[in-house]
DNA sequence: TTATTCATGTCGAAC
DNA sequence: GTTCGACGTGAATAA
């Protein structure tokens, strides 16, 4: 990885086209060639980037280039389309290289996944009477993410998103569609999980007769918790 | 901006609880107090971060911790929600820091509503006879993208996209049902625009009767400037 | 402020 | 390799 503090001007050319000022600016190389521009501030997302494959090439400026105070060039070609970043280096204030070797990566918990199989074990969320039937029951068009009973017997498709919103009603009325075709499986009726739903979403799955429930990760994981040092 | 290589080992928890065991990587802390966490390979996203608002304390590792071998804790506290970064340092390898100033900013050129202005403009792209009745036709659940008329005097909605997926699709039949409620406006056909359209989506549109049209913005541009180039 | 949509999205997993 | 959906999506823009 090699950081440099460089005074700089940076045009990409790609999927658009995207030119960064003369500034000081961070460059950071990393051991595949990618190239990140961050500035101090903003988020995490640098000003400018290319990302691997890709491969830098640093040359000496043009006539025109070198009159207007630039040092060197580098030009960062991807390796499998025609997006180019170059950056133009007119003060370089720090560089250095240094070895990271590679990263164990990242392990994570909390995810959507987790929510599918918390309300999978605790179906009861949804009323008295409720049963599991399967986690991603698989139909023509992908897995529903859980498919129960009511009290009355009937098939319950159960769509589960962190954050619900208008797509994701719309994938589950897709499903429903699909599995109400199913003499199988129909009448098919739908819940909508989510730890927080947009009131969008909300009105249109309603609209459509599917019922909106919002998740309590912590409280799932509460009763998780709880059972388990019953036993 | 203050750029550490150190050995260190980091915790987030917040909207998910994410773990990064021992290694070398790159921390990155801005001037206004974010931290981003880099390894030496992968994109321009971050291992973990910490986006602004948020404070950043190093602190003395606690007994534990220093018989660890833990020389110094970092705790990044966001300002305005519980999430929280704790970095665990080792081992420091590099540390300096630079000041950079304020960054003047992007330009940018090429995103949607450019290739908006385009197909408005040639609307003929669609066929011959083709009308632009205006952009951003405002209905009640929001504008349209372009209202035309093909040439038998039918109402067309457009919904224009870079890439074409299914919920673009899925929000052209929302306005098109919507529309087509409008004893003014019906019937209203649809066409799907975009610079690349994926399988699913076409499919989709075309069982509803929407048009599919790829978009060539190199195409429109040389259009608008060969036009540009007769006057 | 909230709500919605865009993104050079990125990323991972199924197919 | 391609397609698909999730993301600590983030960021900008409109309401």
């Amino acid at each position: 990885m090699r950081l440099v503090i460089a005074t700089c001007s940076v045009d990409y050319e790609g999927r658009l086209t995207a030119h960064l000022p003369l500034a000081t600016r961070l460059l950071l190389v990393k051991a595949d060639g990618s190239v990140l521009v961050h500035s101090d501030g903003g988020s995490y997302k640098p000003l400018n980037w290319m990302s691997p494959p890709c491969a830098m090439a640093e040359v000496e400026p043009d006539e025109e280039d070198a009159a207007e105070g630039v040092l060197s060039v580098w030009n960062v070609q991807h390796a499998k389309s025609e997006d180019r970043l170059r950056v133009k280096i007119h003060e370089v204030h720090h560089d250095t290289a240094h070895e990271l070797g590679v990263d164990p990566g990242l392990v994570k918990d909390g995810v959507e996944a987790h929510l599918q199989a918390l309300l999978a074990e605790h179906i009861t969320t949804l009323g008295d009477g409720w049963s599991l039937v399967r986690r991603e029951f698989m139909t023509a068009i992908g897995p529903v993410d859980i498919l129960a009973r009511d009290p009355k017997g009937g098939s319950v498709a159960i769509e589960i998103k962190r954050r619900g919103e208008i797509d994701g009603v719309e994938q589950l009325t897709r499903y429903l569609e699909l599995m109400n075709r199913d003499p199988a499986l129909r009448p098919v009726t739908g819940v909508f999980a989510a730890q927080a739903i947009k009131p969008q979403a909300r009105t249109l799955a309603e609209d459509r007769g599917i019922r909106c429930v919002v998740l309590d990760y912590d409280q799932l994981k509460g009763i998780d918790s709880s059972e388990t040092r019953l036993f």
